[in-house]
DNA sequence: TAGCACTGCTTCGAATTCGAAGCAACACCT
DNA sequence: AGGTGTTGCTTCGAATTCGAAGCAGTGCTA
């Protein structure tokens, strides 16, 4: 009685088979041409793609984080590695000295637009090209939900830390 | 006029942005499932559970990397360590003497069991907790519309070999 | 205002990942 | 049979990734 058997069902496997694949695939698709085009890593791109969205091209790394969906360990090695090619730039925020807020360099935005139309290109023959607009609205709607559902209840990617002190 | 300025409407965008954020959220919660359980990277699950699903419980190397979109190279450090563990073994093909058979062993199909249940649930949780039924169908029928897509084109993931020989 | 828990980020070490290059077996063509 | 290109896998080195642990700044409470 530990476990109540949970089942999916067919339907539900086939979509979720497919939609791995569909994802693990566009992922490579993506990669390559970020890498090829502008020598940037799918994360780093995100990074660039949030920074220039951004009111002012900043944000904490926290932020960012969480918006990209990625270790904070991680986005220090990525936002290093932006830094150091002049990508990006760091500094201490005014408010809150413990936070770094990354803004994006006009450098930072000349690459993004290098990259940007070819990065639209592969998203839409890989993802796209195959569906109706109608998909695509239904794709747009599922995944808005879902999404929201997820960023609703679970912990967000710091989770909570394992209890720093004492655990009394 | 290199490039015609390719465009994403404003649905393709939030259907793309919405897509990726589930894909990564989801494969973290399945990853971190798998971790605590089985102490199996999603990979190593993935193997696991195409040669549970595989007739004879085997499959060449190749096959396999293709069907979980991974490097070759990826694949053989990944079976090596699931030798190691006895989750599966690997031998020689008899009819290619160049394939590696992979094939999963008793032990390996007890952990691929203690692992399933949790795993489903985590799929169940957090992809389609909140969908209906028409949802998934829908989602269904639309990612294996574009992973049929996908599969067709596209050179296989070891794609053209950089022409091994003489450039000339 | 001192104490204490929490938050934000980085450092550290270990594990994973990839592509390029290399090796061996196969297939085809003459 | 010999030559040439192809395919299947592994090894290698470099880059990336994560979680745990550590450091510093904040905020709350007595």
């Amino acid at each position: 009685m530990s476990t109540p058997p949970p089942q999916l069902s067919s339907t539900e496997l086939a979509a979720y088979f497919a939609f791995t694949e569909v994802s693990s695939l566009l992922r490579h698709a993506v990669e390559k041409q970020l890498r090829d085009v502008g020598k940037l890593s799918y994360v780093q791109f995100q990074l660039l793609a949030r920074l220039g969205d951004a009111p002012g091209g900043a944000q904490r790394m926290t932020d960012l984080a969480d918006g990209v969906v990625y270790s904070r360990s991680g986005l220090t090695y990525q936002a290093q590695s932006l830094e150091e090619r002049g990508l990006v730039t760091r500094g201490p925020s005014s408010e809150d000295e413990r936070s770094t807020i990354v803004a994006i360099t006009d450098e930072g935005r000349d690459v993004l637009a290098k990259v940007f139309p070819g990065h639209i290109e592969a998203v839409k023959t890989h993802l796209f090209e195959s569906l109706s607009a109608e998909d695509v609205e239904m794709l747009a709607r599922v995944m808005t939900q879902v999404s929201g559902h997820l960023r609703a209840e679970p912990p967000r990617s710091a989770a909570s830390r394992t209890r720093t002190t004492k655990p009394n």
